[in-house]
DNA sequence: ACACAAAATTGATAATTATCAATAATTATT
DNA sequence: AATAATTATTGATAATTATCAATTTTGTGT
């Protein structure tokens, strides 16, 4: 799969992915106005800060995720161009309740919460498919909430390459941009477990793992050990 | 604070608050026309099942799950009146990710989920509000998500218990409604681990317990306790 | 008020997962 | 290509939380 394309190309389908939305011209230009870069680990945006911005990933991946004082993460989603990030800020109380960090080299365009706002009341298309990523959003949120305070260990790292797979790369593989530790707070586990489950996971033949890729054999039995709980 | 109230007077309050969400009185009729009453632990959504309706509480008190297959629950949201269950389902896979039910006997307004959705597309003002709703949903995940995935007992039970207080009862009382059971399930614990922490919080003078009532005292020290993860 | 059922409580123990430490492998940098 | 830095891996141990069993308290229905 490929993970980068060139900045003409990708400009073409962020606008395509933004007219599927029902934005106008005029809108496109406004939403795509501000282009800010993200080197590989950067914070996008920093949970508890102020929410200026709704955002629009535009190239390369990202991770969101809740921290606690402690600075252990949990991550709840990854995030491939083209996605928006931040519609919960919308409304409510103007904070970040989660951080966003650059798991890659990343373009992100900036847009005001007024700005989107502003869209949003005034588009009737714009809304109604702002609204579906909502419920894309809450139920990606309850299953992810199930996996990590419901199950053990191994059904929870299942979770999240059955997560990976389907939902995030479409594809039987799991590129090395994803590290044991983005797995780690993915599940709600500690790196080290990761680890040995993906060794276990290995010998049963459901996955192959070379170097930091890893491939998905026999994805039935995932599924299997998800349910287990 | 009261919990029951005599249906006409319930029946006017449901009606100003469809009509603060910019309802006209032919949708406020639409939306409120089929009731169906809950007994105390009753189902009134199952997680998995196919989901075709939007529900309003128009009386009593819920509570909204993920629940693995071991039928372990993990609540993330209790619902007093007058509040929307199942946006999630809205648009998306159809089904429900979550279980719902009546933690006393309640009363709930079943809308279709096609005309909820008509309602939204032609109604601006309403399709705000709900996406403030949405906003609010993801917001307390998140919330949720950070306490049971990254704190310890002590920390989630006060979260617990803050939740409670602030955002449910808006009071410093937590009534007898709320079981151990719901508190553990509400904080991803054990309910013999709850038990064990209120009378920690209350030898530290946190809280009072009267039989199931639960007075706090020092909400101060419960969001330190909060806080320090 | 009585009997039954449900919920809360307490103590003891087991299971699970995190942490720590040390090393190996991989990736990035000069 | 060499070196530094990061990430992955492995084993041993500790900490946390769940589970189990027994008892008490509370709530419900007749």
């Amino acid at each position: 799969m490929k993970i980068f394309s060139p900045d003409d190309e990708n400009n073409k389908k962020l606008v395509d992915f933004l007219k599927k939305l029902g934005l106008s011209a005029s809108e496109i230009k406004t939403v795509t106005n501000t282009e800010i870069e993200f080197k590989k680990g950067e914070n996008v945006c920093k949970q508890g800060s102020f929410a200026s911005y709704i955002m629009i990933l535009k190239e390369g991946w990202l991770k969101s995720f809740v921290e606690n004082i402690h600075f252990k993460n949990t991550v709840f989603k990854i995030t491939k161009p083209f996605s928006i990030i931040g519609l919960s800020c919308l409304y409510g109380d103007n904070h970040y309740h989660f951080g966003c960090q650059a798991i890659m080299q990343s373009k992100v365009c900036l847009v005001e919460r007024t700005v989107f706002d502003d869209i949003i009341r005034t588009n009737n298309k714009f809304a109604s498919e702002i609204i579906k990523m909502y419920s894309n959003s809450l139920q990606n949120l309850y299953d992810r909430l199930n996996s990590i305070s419901n199950k053990q260990s191994l059904s929870k790292v299942c979770d999240s390459l059955i997560y990976l797979s389907e939902k995030i790369f479409e594809s039987d593989v799991i590129p090395p941009v994803i590290t044991r530790r983005d797995i780690a707070e993915l599940s709600g586990l500690a790196t080290e477990n990761i680890v040995r489950i993906l060794a276990e996971l290995k010998f049963a033949n459901a996955i192959s793992v070379d170097r930091k890729e890893i491939i998905i054999l026999d994805m039935d039995m995932l599924k299997r050990f998800s349910c287990f709980g």
